[in-house]
DNA sequence: CTGTTAGCGCCTTCAA
DNA sequence: TTGAAGGCGCTAACAG
């Protein structure tokens, strides 16, 4: 039984018998009021159910208090998590988000891009898609408000970003197989066009370079970052001559193929061979006894993310003041039981 | 380099050397414009980057074209798959969606919904948290926009709702399991306090009965819905003098408890004991030789919930007409290798 | 302290 | 076919 139209301010200002900007004032905590009105217009507000019109107040004030929240796939847990995060701290901050799921399509991503423009929302968080549509350079560099990259980000672009130190990531996963005497270890990368994954490639092969192990050029299976390439990328490493006695997957469907691919195989971990994985997906204690893992500080990415674009909506109509930060954050190593040291 | 504020409608006119009411008229396809008015505002609207102000829009129109998101767990990736669903049929249908987590918190519920009134979306789509609120029952009956309950209907409260028949979801996993001839099954079934739960494992003992089997009373483990809440009642039952020779595990995070459990105690699947789960989580391919699993049909609902908001949102601006319509969909039977027959 | 008033940007009559 | 004008609900300046 859904009822009549809300009331507007002025059925609440006659209601309480005072003039519209009391009331706005009263319910704005904006300007002085006296005691007894403020009760008379916050009984009348109350009585009707009024709801001050976000629309009119956006119009009249420029701001929205909308964020945009464009993620190049829901998907993925680790994404999820973030969305999750920052839809909680922008909300405590008193800001509604806007989701918009990209799925990996760079024409969803433009089309959500240019409803978040007319939105006028005050700022925008991206997660781009992995491959751009053309003009996303310069759309997002003249952005009309602050805006935010997280996660990845978009060589040549200058605008603020949180992402990963993702040559530390490799580099941690290198020293903890080095350290358990792993000499060939096998990584399935995703691809290679993506600079995530490169860095990830790099800090794994300049961290074992650095205990003096040169990475197998072979054992590395680059294609794209599906579940189906992962899972295919992992059997032909088990069925390989000489079989790795690790294997590194570099992201969370990656991984997920992978130890589909070992399931199916009767392989045990760590017996067989040792997994280190990246993220910490909902499945992680599906693996006995334990996945190792790379995490991404995901609670911190968020925080950074929403204040700092937060501060730019404060500063400014614009982002222009100062130049781009670009903040890293450092993942951590978690071991647990998918690794072990190699029988010799 | 973030720019300069978005241009306004006056401006295209100006640019265009027309008025206002024809870039209006020319941008809208409403009104007849010559061809060449319309070429000169379409150029001019380009080369300025115009994109009409939400704000100004709703505030004139009394439509904001903004349906509301109010998830009760973002982290059941049930819930997820409805998300992703509802944000892309919305968004095909020219909606934009405000996603609001709950995250089983009704403070939050009922601070997302006031935002959603003050917002004046258009529609929301509502899947309530278990516990409510004092005054949601009224709240959601006297909804000033139309407003649709998905998967949890609210006992006593009239409004249209889209959900599983979650008692032929019980009676499906009982035939299957009374097929292989299993006759010791337990349930790990959440809270009976919630109207799902109860509904599932009324299907699953009226299935058995009509079969001529009784559920076993002390088989039937009762807590909240947690995935460590699935892993004690695993734990429990996995250790109980007579094993049980099948589980039904009733929502996505008891089985992953379960499935924990399992892994844990070094049992395997399905010689040591047939699983049988609700839904399918990404994790479901880790479990060889495959899932078996009673799926909601998570496409067909979320289509079902949209088509049905949003035809009441053109009906009119209330949702008054008609009765509210309760509609169910069927769950169906996905046979893979966790159940077995049972060793005779 | 309180009230009156002028727009914010847009769409939609209504006149020309 | 085109343009001028009013008003959606709200806030901020200003007047009393």
């Amino acid at each position: 039984m859904p009822a009549a139209p809300l009331p507007t301010i002025h059925e609440v200002a006659r209601l309480a018998g005072v003039s519209v900007a009391t009331v706005s004032k009263t319910l704005n905590r904006s300007g002085k009021v006296s005691e007894l009105l403020q009760a008379r217009v916050n009984a009348a507000a109350r009585k009707l159910g009024y709801a001050p019109h976000a629309s009119a107040r956006s119009l009249r004030s420029g701001a929205t208090r909308i964020l945009g929240l464009l993620v190049a796939d829901l998907a993925n847990p680790y994404f999820l998590r973030l969305v999750e995060s920052i839809e909680r701290l922008s909300s405590a901050a008193g800001y509604s988000v806007i989701l918009c799921n990209s799925a990996e399509d760079p024409e969803r991503e433009e089309r959500h891009l240019a409803m978040l423009l007319s939105q006028r929302a005050d700022g925008v968080i991206i997660i781009p898609t992995r491959r751009g549509w053309s003009g996303r350079q310069a759309a997002l560099a003249d952005l009309p408000m602050p805006g935010i990259l997280v996660d990845r980000r978009i060589e040549g672009l200058e605008l603020d970003s949180v992402t990963t130190d993702n040559v530390a990531l490799g580099r941690l996963a290198a020293e903890h197989l080095d350290d358990l005497g792993h000499r060939r270890i096998a990584v399935i990368m995703g691809s290679p066009e993506h600079q995530i994954a490169r860095h990830r490639l790099d800090g794994l092969r300049s961290g074992l370079a650095s205990r003096g192990t040169t990475l197998d050029e072979r054992l590395i299976e680059k294609d794209n970052f599906s579940e189906a390439a992962g899972h295919a990328a992992a059997m032909r490493l088990l069925r390989h001559a000489q079989r790795p006695t690790a294997i590194f997957a570099t992201n969370n469907h990656l991984s997920l193929g992978l130890l589909r691919a070992i399931a199916e195989r009767g392989l045990s971990i760590p017996d067989d061979l040792s997994v280190i994985a990246v993220d910490e997906p909902p499945w992680a204690g599906l693996v006995r006894p334990g996945m190792t893992i790379v995490t991404q500080p995901s609670e911190a990415i968020a925080q950074t993310t929403v204040s700092t674009l937060l501060s730019r909506v404060s500063e400014g109509r614009s982002g222009v003041e100062g130049e781009a930060r670009s903040i890293q954050l450092q993942p951590a190593l978690v071991v647990r039981g998918s690794t072990a040291a190699i029988r010799t």
